[in-house]
Order: C-alpha cells, then sequence, then structure tokens
DNA sequence: CACATATAAAAGGTCA
DNA sequence: TGACCTTTTATATGTG
C-alpha cells in the first residue's frame, strides 16, 4: 500500500458525491484493530484497484493512495463525512434532506415502504393457543440480468462496502427510517442476495430498489453503468424465511430429544442451549428453547412455515412443562436448573456434566 | 458489552 | 469437490 503523507488542498471537483468513509481493515497496514474507521474523502474516478482518500483534519486534506485489494473496504455515506462502524448501532449518513437510497417519491411508493416496514405475522392459529408467527428474515435472490462493476458500484451508490480479498460481492445496505431496512449482496455476475426483510412485501420492495439503485448509478459522464434487467416476478426467488414465536410455556427439552431419538432432534446444552429439530416435510428446522420460544427456518414460503408450526405444536405440548412459572428468563433459568437437578436424581445418566467439547 | 456456540439459505472466490 | 468466507435474524448460554 502506498501511503504518502503530503498533505495537499482539497480538490476542486470534490462534492458531496465524492464524500465516503473508508474503512481500513486489519492487516493493511495501518492499524492492528479490526476496523480503524477514519473520517475521509474519496476522489474518483479511481486508478484500477487503487483509490485516491483526501483524510480532512484540522491542517487540511491528507492524500492516501490506498488499494483495494489489499484490504480496504470503502463505504460512501449519504452526504455527511462520517466515521461509523461497519456493526454499529445505524444512524449512518442519509438525514432525511438528502434523496435516500431509493426515493420513488409518488405517494404510492412510501405507502409501500411503509407497508413493508411492518413485520409479517402468521397467525394465530385455532387450536394452538394463541400462537402467532413472527416473520423476522427473508432472504431472496435477484438476477440483475447483466453483469455488474463493482468498483463502479461502491463508488456510486449510497452505504455501500466492498473488499474483495473479505468476500466476492459489494455490500449494499438500505438504512433509511421511511424504508424496510434489508442488506443486498451484490455480485459481479449481475445476482444479489438480499437479507434482512421481515416479509414478502418488505423484500420485494428491497429487491426492486437495489435493482432500482444499480440501474441509476452513472458511468462517470451521465450515462447509466449498466443495463439493469430486473423483473420482480422472473428474477426473485424467496430462498429462506425465519420466523419466531413463543408457545407460553416452558418445555422439557430432554423428553422431547429423548422421544425422538435423535432422528429428528439434536440437543447439545453445553454447545447451544436450544434443540434442533429438523422436519422433513415441511422442510423446516425448529430451534426450540427451554423457555417457550421457537425459532423457525429454513422456509421458503409462509404457508411452509404454518404448516411447519402446525404439525410441531402438539409434539410441543407434550412435553409442556409441569412447573409453569412466571416467564421471566431470570426465572425460567432458574426452572431450568432445579428441572436438571431433579433430573439428576433419578437419571444418573447425566452427560451433561462431562465438559468433553470435541 | 462483545463475542463464541447453532440454524437456514443464496451468491462466487479461494484453498486444500 | 467440498469447506469456508459474508450477510441477515430470532433464540439463549458461557466466556472474556
Amino acid at each position: 500500500m502506498n501511503v504518502p503523507s503530503s498533505f495537499i488542498s482539497a480538490p476542486p471537483e470534490l462534492s458531496w458525491k465524492s464524500v465516503v468513509t473508508a474503512t481500513i481493515l486489519r492487516g493493511v497496514g495501518v492499524r492492528h484493530t479490526r476496523h480503524t474507521c477514519l473520517p475521509l474523502l474519496l476522489v474518483f474516478p479511481i486508478p484500477t484497484g487503487t483509490v485516491n482518500v483526501y483524510l480532512r483534519n484540522c491542517c487540511g486534506l491528507l492524500k492516501l493512495v490506498l488499494n483495494l485489494e489489499a484490504g480496504v473496504c470503502v463505504r460512501r455515506c449519504a452526504g455527511q463525512v462520517e466515521a461509523h462502524m461497519p456493526r454499529g448501532g445505524g444512524g449512518a449518513g442519509s438525514s432525511s434532506g438528502s434523496k435516500g437510497a431509493a426515493p420513488l417519491g409518488k405517494q404510492d411508493a412510501f405507502n409501500e415502504a411503509q407497508t413493508a416496514m411492518r413485520a409479517q405475522v402468521i397467525g394465530p392459529f385455532e387450536n394452538h393457543g394463541q400462537c402467532k408467527l413472527s416473520m423476522v428474515n427473508v432472504t431472496a435472490t435477484a438476477d440483475m440480468k447483466c453483469t455488474i462493476d463493482l468498483k463502479t458500484v461502491v463508488m456510486r451508490a449510497r452505504n455501500a462496502e466492498y473488499n474483495p480479498k473479505r468476500f466476492s460481492a459489494c455490500i449494499i445496505r438500505l438504512i433509511n427510517k421511511n424504508e424496510p431496512k434489508a442488506t443486498a449482496l451484490v455480485f459481479k455476475t449481475g445476482k444479489v442476495v438480499v437479507t434482512g426483510s421481515r416479509s414478502n412485501a418488505s423484500v420485494d420492495y428491497a429487491c426492486k430498489t437495489f435493482a432500482r439503485i444499480l440501474s441509476k448509478l452513472d458511468n462517470g459522464s451521465g450515462g447509466p453503468s449498466h443495463k439493469i434487467n430486473f423483473d420482480l416476478e422472473r428474477d426473485r426467488r424467496v430462498q429462506n424465511m425465519v420466523a419466531t414465536t413463543d408457545v407460553g410455556f416452558p418445555i422439557r427439552l430432554e423428553g422431547l430429544v429423548a422421544s425422538n431419538q435423535g432422528c429428528f432432534c439434536n440437543y447439545e446444552p453445553e454447545l447451544f442451549p436450544g434443540l434442533i429439530y429438523r422436519m422433513k416435510d415441511p422442510k423446516i428446522c425448529f430451534l426450540i428453547f427451554v423457555s417457550g420460544k421457537v425459532v423457525l427456518t429454513g422456509a421458503k414460503s409462509a404457508q411452509q412455515l404454518e404448516d411447519g408450526f402446525k404439525k410441531m405444536y402438539p409434539t410441543l405440548c407434550q412435553f409442556k412443562k409441569a412447573t409453569v412459572l412466571l416467564q421471566t428468563s431470570a426465572t425460567a433459568r432458574t426452572a431450568n436448573a432445579a428441572a436438571s437437578a431433579s433430573a439428576s436424581t433419578d437419571s444418573s445418566s447425566e452427560p451433561a456434566r462431562k465438559k468433553t467439547k470435541t
């Protein structure tokens, strides 16, 4: 990496479009913390593989020439120079005044975004208590039907980061408060993985928004940089859905795993406190916890989630704990400890005491 | 408080 | 060829 430390004056061509933050990752040689975030200005166009970075401080601007291939992650914000951690508490850029990542503008689009912001709730179902499934994550793939220059994307799109040394996709996040949160992994082939949506409507909105963002990136001379040809129905496929629910009573996981003799179940509390139950039809994986909370994942549709839960519910009832305590985590933990203590008196098998971690 | 453990799923690059 | 990387999300334990 080439890091000349000469101070220069601000280049006249700097505009809000040029404002970015850059994240210097471990191994680049600047710092050895995992992420060292610097408030930076970045100027483009850039020579292949490098970015010219202008760090603003009280003395003026410090020019750095960083090599993208050397582990530099560049992130562009929405008009404000600011440093932020990649996994920190959001809030980056995008004040309401500037255009959001996908300002469809029309009232319809606004309404669509507002609708998409609501988490999808399935149920309650008859004869299943008052259980409702809350969808917490939807993963989908979208095909933009054209190759994409990821360096252009990271330079031009808001809230984009790209570190080819770390991962081969460019990551774009929707963090506008007026639209549903979502994250896209954009690959150079034009394939996009969208995660973080909380409903079908939300993932559809996110796919359309990412397609629009990519299609509107300009090539530096006013024209579009990519010929995006995305059709929602044709090119979007939901790949995974995660939902959570609470059956409202504690569950005897030891009993549940014993009754299934390991054919569906895997329960190793030393490794992970949840029981893992893999249902074959529909193909859904359940994480079942003593507290009565249940996580469902692996589904391709809301219908599969519903079918799987309805099929699972009687089994959960079967292994309902006799002693029902109040549902605070502290009391649940106490109840669990008490239950395992009493279990140890009548069953000497107790694999839990062994700290054999393989 | 951050991170590890575990679950599903896709993408495409890298490495043994 | 398969394992890993990365992203997201709920869940709940333990460790530093």
